[in-house]
DNA sequence: ATCGTAGGAGTACAGTGTACTCTTACAAGA
DNA sequence: TCTTGTAAGAGTACACTGTACTCCTACGAT
């Protein structure tokens, strides 16, 4: 009966992401959403409740792109490995949102979405049970870690090229490892330790 | 010349931390520490410079529970296996400092500590060069990723609990496994998540 | 043409970090 | 003992946040 609405929960998350990628997510904020929308401020609200909300559809916006439907016939840890550079391939395109995304890494639609992935490659693998419990969180424990440390990792203090200058007389072994650390591309650094995990999962019990 | 100081900056991590276990994180600021001071907003700026020097602070403060000095005759893995036990034992004591952990990691004297002391027990098992470093990027990846997927998991919604509980239609595998998952402490969770990690890495060229 | 509903705007308030400006306490030098 | 320089600490003020609450207004069904 009454009027229709003029954005679409699209629209929205696209805005919200505008800020975040343009100005960072510390920027982010319902006026500045808002804004971009050339809206009001509380108008933003008929969208949604919260401020939690608006970032659960950036999560669920960037989390879209994802691509979940793994019909190959390669083996089961290939398959995980090119599922989990898929999410990585996904956050990294807005690399700012990685907090976010682990704040509400229960409450997204998206998240669970690929998590329903993972488990279908883990059971293709022979996981069943607890097994295939452990093995997720796990996977998904280290894919969370790894793409903060990546992305959200520099942007607080200067990063490793900092660590590599380290006193050696206090941290002898940090500053050289820091040092062997440089010449490891983020790419390579997240696909080898992906490779110690699902290494380590090929080898447990299921 | 001028007066002393009347409080040490581990008065003031502990009154922080005191805030952060009470009322929870997001309780934390200038004002509600200063007032556990018994001092003006402002005058805490004397001691730390920024929000973010105070959190570094309750970072460190936490993390120098952490011991460190790993002299036992145990195998690398085993020793590894401790000390990472040991992190998540300082961390479990203050859990609502998961995100400030994850936050400052990076400008933490105390996350430094533990890290050399990651790299003295890989050095051990014979890790050198770019294997070791992304040895202990895995290890802190996972360790970072588990310590909030237990601590602030729960938080954000209801948790495994209301997963177990999914349109089983549309997420099988994730309502099937997450029912699964219900019988495993986060003891036995961590442990055996670890145990995954370090298996890849005993597998691991060095 | 009318009316009810919901979309959108505006104001206001409590809370945050912190810049800036005081006043005040104190240890060293005379 | 008195003076003085320096830093400790208090207070005010401002820009910013999320959002409760109230108003006006556009529009689809009758």
């Amino acid at each position: 009966m009454p009027r229709s609405r003029s954005l679409s929960l699209n629209d929205i998350a696209t805005a919200a992401l505008q800020v975040i990628d343009g100005e960072g997510l510390a920027a982010l904020s319902m006026r500045s959403t808002a804004a971009i929308l050339g809206i009001g401020t509380m108008s933003l609200y008929r969208y949604v409740v919260d401020r939690d909300a608006l970032e659960r559809l950036v999560v669920d916006h960037v989390l879209a792109a994802v691509d979940t439907d793994a019909t190959s016939r390669e083996p089961w840890d290939q398959k995980l490995a090119r599922q989990a550079e898929c999410v990585r391939l996904a956050v990294g395109a807005h690399p700012a949102i990685v907090p976010l995304l682990v704040r509400h890494r229960h409450t997204s639609q998206g998240v669970k979405r690929f998590a329903e992935a993972f488990l279908r490659t883990l059971a293709e693998g022979g996981f069943n049970g607890q097994h295939r419990a452990i093995a997720l969180r796990t996977l998904v424990s280290y894919l969370s870690g790894a793409l903060q440390a990546q992305h959200l990792g520099p942007l607080d203090g200067p990063g490793t090229e900092a660590m590599a200058t380290l006193p050696p007389d206090e941290y002898p072994l940090l500053a050289a490892t820091a040092q062997a650390a440089q010449d490891i591309s983020p790419d390579e650094e997240f696909r080898r330790g992906l490779g110690i995990v699902l290494r380590g999962l090929a080898h447990e019990p299921r």
